[in-house]
DNA sequence: GCGACAG
DNA sequence: ATCTTGTCGC
């Protein structure tokens, strides 16, 4: 696979992101997120399901795969994305939206891992990650400050986001079938510490695998 | 040309 | 991502 091809796949898939909520109510949320066995070469993709408001765990699924290419910064989505889709299609009880770690549309081509996932499946995604791909602004001390992060030409695409006072923020961006505000404020729900409830048990899970 | 660059 | 001890603070 070459570079210059997977850009334009990005670019392409790109155009079908919708940046809109169209749910009344959240009853599950879900999180994904990967870990790996460098021995054999293997990544591992977990999802968690959340049902609110207790966050009770009411499924985990995972999938894993032999690693397809190596890391390259702007291309995570065709690293961990196989896998992502793989588990994702054995979730009984499917989220309404799913927190993925790693960018949304805050990425070079508006296509990160939450957004290309989204988009292929066709469901609603949120990316969470944390270091971002565009310089930033500190929002607030408080919990639940927020500041814009904007691309080069001055478009909004994610959320600097403190979700624990005094702590680093982290970098929020819809993914797809989600907007800014509705995807600040997912993130924030089920966050008591640092990184969202349902990644924090979704990479537990997930390192799990390889024990 | 050189460095930066989600995980 | 992953390799890793102690240490500061709520």
């Amino acid at each position: 696979m070459n570079l210059k091809k997977a850009a334009q796949t990005q670019q392409r898939l790109s155009s079908r992101i919708k940046l809109q909520w169209n749910k009344k109510k959240l009853n599950r949320i879900g999180g994904a997120d990967f870990s790996y066995d460098p021995d054999h070469n293997y990544v591992c993709a977990c999802i968690v399901v959340n049902q609110l408001p207790q966050f009770e765990i009411i499924e985990i699924q995972t999938a894993v795969k032999k690693v397809p290419i190596p890391y390259i910064p702007g291309f995570l989505a065709f690293r961990e994305g196989p896998a992502f889709l793989q588990a994702f299609r054995k979730i009984i009880n499917k989220p309404d939206v799913t927190l993925v770690d790693g960018n949304g549309i805050a990425h070079p081509r508006k296509m990160g891992l939450a957004a290309f996932v989204g988009v292929i499946l066709d469901i609603s995604t949120i990316g969470c990650a944390k270091s971002p791909f565009f310089p930033f602004i500190s929002p607030g001390k408080q919990r639940g400050s927020h500041t814009s992060i904007l691309k080069s030409d001055n478009e909004k695409v994610g959320i600097c986001l403190r979700t624990c006072s005094g702590v680093k923020p982290i970098f929020v961006s819809p993914g797809h079938k989600i907007d800014f505000l509705h995807s600040r404020e997912f993130v924030l729900k089920c966050s008591r510490f640092r990184v969202p409830h349902p990644l924090r048990e979704a990479h537990r899970f997930s390192r799990k695998s390889f024990e």
